[in-house]
DNA sequence: CGACCGATTGAATGACATCAAACTAGGTGG
DNA sequence: CCACCTAGTTTGATGTCATTCAATCGGTCG
């Protein structure tokens, strides 16, 4: 199998019109561009794979939990939470996906969106439509290789993410921020400082903890010198004491 | 891209000579053997890209966590947990594995295999070394196409199994229980019926529970005529109960 | 400016961890 | 084959920590 270089040279495959938008070779869809063909500025190639949709007002469903799989999605800029509605009860909250990042793979076999994703602030995304794949027809190896690594990179992350089973409430904010952290820094943003696009809600839901919980812990993390919290605007003070709290 | 058929006739892609052992086309490789070529029944160009292994007794260890990656698995009888030494801690269970199942795609990204995957009975496994892959050829798509199945599984697998991070120890431990017992059956076993490989202690550090709290909910569940048990020996009796226990 | 939603803080209840001890099963060696 | 030993499991009593209920504060939007 043929490994996919890590650090081809960077190239545009679409214009951002958009501010704070990631460069297209810090997203998670630019070795599938690549291997598209879209790595040449050639935007006929371009809109039969990829298309570029109108910014996503918060609140906005990207797909519904089992619709029919269709595309995948990188997100441009913004932010987006997956629910899974388990039942007649309150929606649960999976995951969160940050810009530069792909949702919708784990659509793939199932052939269903298990989870409903919507976006958590103003957002705009990259779309693949799947049904469009067998024009890239001699590059469909070099794409799927794209694809698996996409897919086994996501696999490994959240297998990582599994010590949040952990019962301290403490070790599992600590370890949901330092994730976060790592995240943003992958995608070249400040490792230290950002904003939480999502409300100490929907942390609680995710983490499995209440909403009051998560806030006291923000609060004791703030005057313990660890965080400098204020609204859900974060800075990462001290990074050895966070570590620290996740073990 | 072509769609795997998720029905195609069976075949054995090796004779089992150890018994229990689960059938190849009840086997996560299944897919990946038969694009191998592996469902004729021609053991030289099998012995190319898929190895059978002996059987690995209790607590040997597949690979170790950081360990370069180099193949995959496939468990043809027995079952494995997944642990992940985060620094001079006691080490975390991030996950289980069962007869038929895969193990190892979540290293494929990472290089490296990020955790330490050891046998919890006498285990049997075939091992397909990526390395050899490219001698595959023109089957590569296909087996691409196999291989990004069951990634994009995995992922919506673990993805669902993510309530299990919800406070209430009951809903932990049904949660766990339901997700055992889809996975037996849909390997052909009972789904009601089924033995533990794993100890209580096991399953308390994997649900982020103490022992004694998984040892209580064992026996209030048997108490209550949800299940019954006796030692590692789990029969479901009311399947409705378990399952309202989780929301 | 007032209403509403999200965030914070306080006090009381309840659930799970911890400590401790008895019991069981499986395996080993005499 | 049996006695023993060890690891695993179960059960009880106590303490701690997170949830719950309740009230207040702050920011945003109409």
């Amino acid at each position: 199998m043929n490994k996919l270089p890590t650090n081809a040279p960077a190239n545009l495959c679409l214009p951002g019109h958009e501010d704070h938008e990631v460069a297209c070779d810090a997203c998670g869809l630019y070795g599938i561009c690549r291997v598209a063909g879209l790595d040449t500025f050639d935007l006929e190639q371009l809109d039969e794979v990829v298309t570029r949709r109108d910014p996503a007002p918060r609140g906005q469903a990207l797909f519904t939990e089992g619709e029919p799989f269709h595309a995948i999605y990188a997100i441009k800029s913004g932010s987006f939470k997956a629910t899974t509605q388990l039942d007649g009860d309150t929606p649960h909250i999976s995951g969160f996906y940050f810009t530069g990042e792909l949702i919708g793979l784990d659509a793939i076999q199932p052939g269903r969106y298990p989870t409903t994703v919507t976006a958590l602030e103003k957002s705009s995304v990259c779309r693949l439509e799947f049904d469009d794949l067998n024009k890239l027809d001699k590059r469909l190896p070099e794409f799927q290789q794209a694809l698996i690594t996409a897919l086994s990179g996501q696999l490994s992350q959240l297998q990582a993410n599994s010590a949040i089973n952990q019962q301290i409430a403490d070790r599992r904010l600590a370890t949901f921020l330092l994730n976060l952290s790592l995240r943003f820094a992958k995608r070249g943003m400040p490792a230290e400082q950002f904003r939480l696009s999502m409300s100490r809600g929907d942390i609680g839901n995710y983490l499995g903890l209440a909403v009051e919980t998560v806030s006291r812990l923000f609060s004791r993390f703030h005057d313990d010198g660890v965080l400098r919290v204020n609204n859900r605007e974060v800075e990462i003070l001290n990074l050895d004491a966070l570590q620290q709290l996740t073990k």
